[in-house]
RNA sequence: GCCCACAUAGCUCAGUGGUAGAGCGCAUUCUUGGUAAGAAUGAGGUCCCGAGUUCAAUCCUCGGUGUGGGCUCCA
């Protein structure tokens, strides 16, 4: 019976999508065993949107040898042959795997009530050890593509061989899969780095690898971004505070990073001393509260700083704007007592809602990461601490997933990722309890008892890297940054020359209300303008001529190209106040 | 760090064992315009760096660096 794809419920072609996939990495498989017979089968799951297999190959696969798989699975997919298992016993199949130390490991892993089944979708010729889910047969697999190749570790180990991978896409028609390629292309367009050329945002050199240069635009939008953290800092009662960089060894050695995370920091010898780049911001803020006797009175202090941090990230991690060696964060680090803890969490949460609105993100997902097997605190402290977040999680909107072992040393903490144009999942916003360093650093406050006490330690941001953000940011916004936001907010763009002296009187009267406007004076025709102006992604365009310069208005376009009004200078700089003032946002 | 690929003008890219080209951008001139590209002319390159092969290397080989896609990592 043919499926009917079209009328199954969403979960229904969720799952048939899954099974086709993986039936495709099966006839995949088939594929390369076909023309590198040597070629030691692994795992080939489903994944989103399509599938992979892993080959253990004396030579790595190229994106050429990509074309010539495909062909062969094609073949393999019109002869429509019919998927099949058969239930073999645990010696039967080590006998036929005998030389493939990768599925004897899954073998061994296989407890022994569970069945034992090799798939084949060939009449035998080929086949596989597989718990089986496949479609009917290989004619079913209608649509699908290989993408990529790459190398991956065995079971994910890095002490382990490393594979080659093959990824495919695979659908239930052409014209879904044309869809799916389409939407990728698409995607790439919002790419943060194609977009921070285009519009002049930034750049970098490869005398300080993944190290951002922001030109004036992008340096704008920072600036912007700081402002606007600013803000919310005065109504959540932060102080904002201002650090050093470089720091004695000794810092580092007191605060643990010099024994945890020395591989992932640059150090400096001056004056026969060693010194380290601050990696993050919180022994500075530990040593700073120190610096001061503080009463139960004056909790919670929260300091903020936008100090510089620099890590040495490995070569093949970094990725434009997303993962840098030098970025700031909006770090802040909360002293309080235990009993504060809780309010504390729920008000940054509050406050990392009410942000991330303002962008317009809705998409975010938020973790929960528990008590990891390294760590410091006894188990009591850490019951309080899992419980608090858990508590404050489920008593809030956010849906959040538990991950258990992956809390930072010193404490649990909930993250918060926000995906790419192409569905990479960064992190941004993290809040983080510390039991450590109040002890490291002897961090404590007098109680109303006058006796002193040791205070809790709440790590916290929320756009997390401002680098990051401002990626994740252009290819949500795809450049089409709020008004607030943009480099350019408006540009004025006269018909004639002889009418650039009025637009030059319109963009100074938008300066003194403090806009970023300018005059395309270039020798441009008008049309000519308005299309550098679109592309640049400037919010506002206003355009004047005759008509315009005799009545004292102007004639607006607003980027999305629809709304062209000709009003009066001050209602139109009423509107951009209200616009910028709000922070609204439009995804335009 | 690991696997693969890539590196040519500011950008996107083509090309060749005999030291290079297009489009866009930029500059100059002409053009003075009504909501997404007016025209002509011109400037601009140590073909990523270093070594090797060769009469000759931007092209072939090796090494390095950077970037991209993954893997791993991301206290």
């Amino acid at each position: 019976m043919p499926i009917n794809f079209d009328k199954l419920s969403i979960q229904d072609k969720k799952a048939y999508l899954d099974k086709m996939r993986h039936s495709a990495a099966h006839v995949l498989a088939e594929s390369v065993k076909k023309i590198y017979p040597s070629a030691k089968l692994t795992i080939g799951p489903s994944i989103e949107d399509g599938f992979f297999y892993d080959f253990d190959v004396a030579e790595p696969f190229t994106p050429n040898d990509l074309a010539s798989i495909e062909k062969e699975m094609e073949k393999s997919i019109k002869k429509d042959t019919y998927f099949s298992e058969r239930e073999v016993t645990k010696e039967f199949a080590k006998s036929l795997i005998k030389d493939n130390p990768y599925k004897l490991e899954i073998l061994a892993g296989i407890s022994s009530n569970e069945k034992i089944t090799l798939c084949s979708h060939s009449n035998g010729d080929f086949e596989d050890l597989c718990r089986g889910g496949h479609v009917e047969k290989t004619g079913d697999i209608k649509a699908f593509k290989l993408m990529s190749t790459s190398g991956a570790y065995w079971r994910g180990k890095e002490s382990n061989p490393m594979l080659q991978r093959i990824y495919g896409t695979a659908w239930e028609s052409k014209k879904s899969l044309k869809k799916f390629l389409i939407q990728r292309e698409e995607a790439a367009k919002r790419d943060h780095r194609t977009i921070g050329r285009d519009l002049q945002l930034f750049y970098f050199d490869a005398v300080a690898p993944a190290s951002p240069f922001f030109l004036p635009n992008g340096t704008v939008i920072l600036n912007e971004l700081y402002s606007f953290m600013r803000d919310l800092y005065k109504k959540y009662n932060y102080d904002e505070v201002v650090t050093p960089e470089i720091f004695n060894t000794d810092l580092w050695k007191k605060s643990g990073h010099y024994t945890n995370y020395s591989d992932s920091m640059y150090f400096i010898n001056i004056d026969d001393f060693e010194y380290g780049v601050k990696p993050m911001n919180c022994p500075a803020a530990a040593l700073l509260y120190k610096s001061q006797f503080h009463s139960y009175r004056e909790l919670p202090l929260r300091f903020a700083d936008f100090g510089r941090l620099h890590r040495y990230e490995k070569s093949g991690v970094t990725h434009g704007l997303n993962r840098v060696r030098t970025f700031t964060q909006d770090d802040a680090h909360i002293f309080c007592t235990i009993d504060q803890i809780d309010n504390e969490i729920k008000s940054f949460l509050n406050m990392l809602s009410e942000s991330y609105k303002v962008f317009g993100f809705n998409n975010m997902r938020f973790t929960l990461s528990l008590r990891p097997e390294k760590r410091v605190g006894s188990d009591n402290l850490w019951d309080r601490a899992e419980t608090t977040l858990q508590k404050i999680l489920d008593g809030s909107t956010c849906d959040y997933s538990l991950e258990k072992g992956e809390g930072a040393f010193y404490g649990p903490k909930i993250d918060v990722f926000v995906p790419d144009a192409i569905g990479r999942e960064w992190q941004l916003g993290t809040v983080q309890l510390d039991f450590s360093l109040p002890e490291r650093f002897e961090l404590e406050y007098t109680e109303e008892s006058g006796s002193r006490v040791k205070c809790v330690v709440i790590h916290r941001a929320m756009l997390g890297s401002m680098e990051r953000f401002l990626g994740v940011l252009i290819e949500h916004t795809a450049g089409s940054l709020p008004l607030w936001l943009s480099p350019l907010q408006v540009v004025a763009i006269p018909i004639a020359d002889r009418h650039r002296q009025y637009c030059k009187s319109v963009v100074d009267k938008l300066k003194l209300s403090k806009f970023r406007a300018r005059v395309d004076g270039s020798n441009e025709r008008m049309n000519a303008k308005i299309r550098t102006a679109q592309l640049q992604k400037v919010p506002y365009m206003i355009i004047c001529g005759d008509k315009e310069s005799q009545n004292n208005s102007i004639s607006i376009r607003s980027r999305d190209g629809i709304n062209q009004e000709i009003i009066n200078i001050d209602d139109f700089i009423d509107v951009l106040n209200d616009e910028r003032s709000n922070r609204s946002y439009s995804h335009r």
